[in-house]
DNA sequence: ACTTTAAAACCGACCATTCGGTATTTATAC
DNA sequence: GTATAAATACCGAATGGTCGGTTTTAAAGT
């Protein structure tokens, strides 16, 4: 029972801190969106900024701290599919979380990537560090698919590396302004494929 | 000295919401922030939220409400140079709002961005109508791009459109996770010009 | 196995502080 | 003197958090 409840608030806190800010998020919000007590939320968790920094150390790390290692590395066309389907995989965690289901509010990622690193220098170093991780992701798979003469350009790496990684920041926050979540993947899809038709050989 | 207090706790509200979110930014950061007092401020607004509400309808939408008639219809290089001389316009406007010297915290226009849809359905829709207007203007000069030959791709108009759109959205989001103002343009115009690299005959 | 004791989980009223806003007074401009 | 602008003390509600109490579960004792 113990693990339960204070998984179920830290599912109920995460979902609330997708929809509004940290501050717009009350302490009651969480304590009635939970059907719990206030007394209970604190047995486990000391303040409302420690169950924040819990949501972000868990369920926002999983969907910021993505291990590129894990992206076929033959190709570039390969690699961004399994991004997508990294991304597939995400939006179907979010669709499944219960608490969603009730609430017609639409999730912003990055209204809680603002609030984490508004709220913490630390984390804010972090998440600029997995940028970077991004970056050199990107401009090594495009390096491998130049080599391989899978894609042609005299564009440098970094700055197609760019391209890519700034398309799918713009869409997602295209999405989230639209309240979109089904078709988002299709058309991220789309996004990489186009940019992959102006590039291939 | 009437008009001059309005619009200076005006221009220090601007920025204050530009900084945190809504529900973070206190009446009293607000008071504090324009050296002046309470009273003041209710003398001139009737509400917190009626001065987010102006704050919108003025400031902010001067940086979204961009009229796309007047950047060249010559061809997409001048029209997206146009739009990047636009930007530095607005970049110039933010740097010279005197309350900005004053704070070391970052501008984040998609904090104000977020907070304006969520706390008004009309801001709302009238934020998608102008995505619309702007997907509409790249849309045309990408099919005036491709009539005049200045551009050759397969591609749809309107997937173009939206590889320059989104582009555009994610390199702001990155330059306000990184708190970086000035050599936001030049990276802009680095973006556009990769992207035209592409497309180009 | 049952009973007793202890610990954990949970509750909701209450607390101190902060919040947005109000009422009254004072200051300034004409 | 009047109207406008501004200040300050105060208000009631909301906020994050506390505390004494109750209920549930686990552990120890018989």
């Amino acid at each position: 029972m113990a693990t339960d409840s204070r998984e179920y608030i830290l599912e109920t806190a995460f979902v609330l801190f997708m929809q509004r800010s940290f501050k717009a998020v009350t302490m009651n919000d969480i304590v009635k969106s939970s059907g719990m007590s206030k007394g209970a939320f604190y047995h486990y968790f000391k303040s409302k900024e420690e169950v924040f920094q819990e949501v972000v150390n868990t369920y926002f790390m999983k969907l910021t701290d993505i291990d590129y290692a894990k992206c076929s590395h033959e190709s570039l066309k390969s690699f961004y599919s399994d991004l997508v389907s990294n991304l597939q995989n995400q939006t179907g965690f979010l669709q499944q979380l219960r608490k969603a289901k009730e609430s017609g509010e639409a999730f912003n990622y990055f209204q809680l990537l603002f609030d984490a690193m508004y709220l913490s220098p630390v984390l804010k170093t972090r998440i600029l560090e997995m940028q970077t991780k991004e970056m050199k992701a990107w401009t090594e798979i495009i390096g491998i698919a130049k080599k391989k003469g899978e894609i042609k350009t005299d564009l440098a790496d970094k700055d197609i590396a760019k391209l890519f990684i700034y398309v799918n920041d713009g869409a997602g926050m295209n999405n989230i302004l639209r309240n979109r979540v089904g078709g988002a993947i299709r058309d991220m899809m789309a996004l990489y494929g186009s940019l992959y038709e102006l590039l291939k050989v």
